[in-house]
DNA sequence: GGCTAATACCTCGCTTTCCGATGTATCTGA
DNA sequence: TCAGATACATCGGAAAGCGAGGTATTAGCC
């Protein structure tokens, strides 16, 4: 299956990497930034969550270490790493292909031009 | 479970729906359409085309009937009906507020930086 | 006539993904 | 003391997608 398939369901970890790349953070942080950001619209639940932290980890895209709050809570942060950098750029990429892709389908035109868009053939 | 989320991986009815807002076609006309607008690089099975056609006039989206080409080959040609058209619309408001829901966390906009920008710590 | 490729439909069952449910433990404020 | 937020984790079922297989016709080639 090409990786541009894939995308449309795996698109959480380019979510997560986004947010690392700006800061490290905890797998809790992550889930209330992303219902942040998008007011509830996208939400990571744990089941989700977790298991992609590993698998990313795994992956080497992102590292982990345990670290304790002043209140004594454990936590494990995460960091993106160099080759986590490149994954997202690899995926932003597949990213913008794919809602091209979309859009050539439905037939939208991209109202906001701030990115000099694809020009569409106004019938 | 939110609309929304749904919308990531079953996109697939947004899609043929739009075709066929255009105009009636049959499955395999939808296929090679599709293949064609994405530069092929959205694609649909004939796994899941099918059986997504099924369910869609199943659900009233859109109705099929029979034809016979010149040469007498059958094919069963689709068209949208008018809750086909109203769920289009539906969908394609989904897929919008998903668009921009990731793009908020992605921050495709360079020019904000939230916090000093986009710093990777490099390790 | 025999062969391949394209057109055109269909279903079965496997894999992957996602998430609800559940569990553990700590801290905070009422 | 107790509810609710924080913070981690796993398991099993449900759903989506698709590869593989099947049927049948037409077109082009030698």
């Amino acid at each position: 299956m090409s990786n541009t398939e894939q995308l449309v369901k795996g698109n959480t970890p380019m979510l997560i990497l986004s947010l690392l790349a700006e800061k490290p953070m905890h797998g809790y942080a992550i889930a209330k930034e992303i219902e942040r950001r998008t007011a509830d619209l996208l939400r990571f639940r744990e089941g989700t969550l977790y298991p992609t932290l590993h698998e990313m980890e795994q992956r080497g895209w992102i590292q982990g270490s345990w670290e304790t709050t002043d209140g004594g809570r454990e936590r494990k942060v995460y960091s993106i790493t160099p080759q986590g950098l490149q994954e997202l750029q690899r995926q932003q990429h597949a990213w913008q292909r794919f809602r091209n892709a979309v859009e050539a389908v439905i037939g939208r035109k991209p109202s906001q031009s701030s990115e000099g868009g694809i020009e569409p053939c106004t019938t």
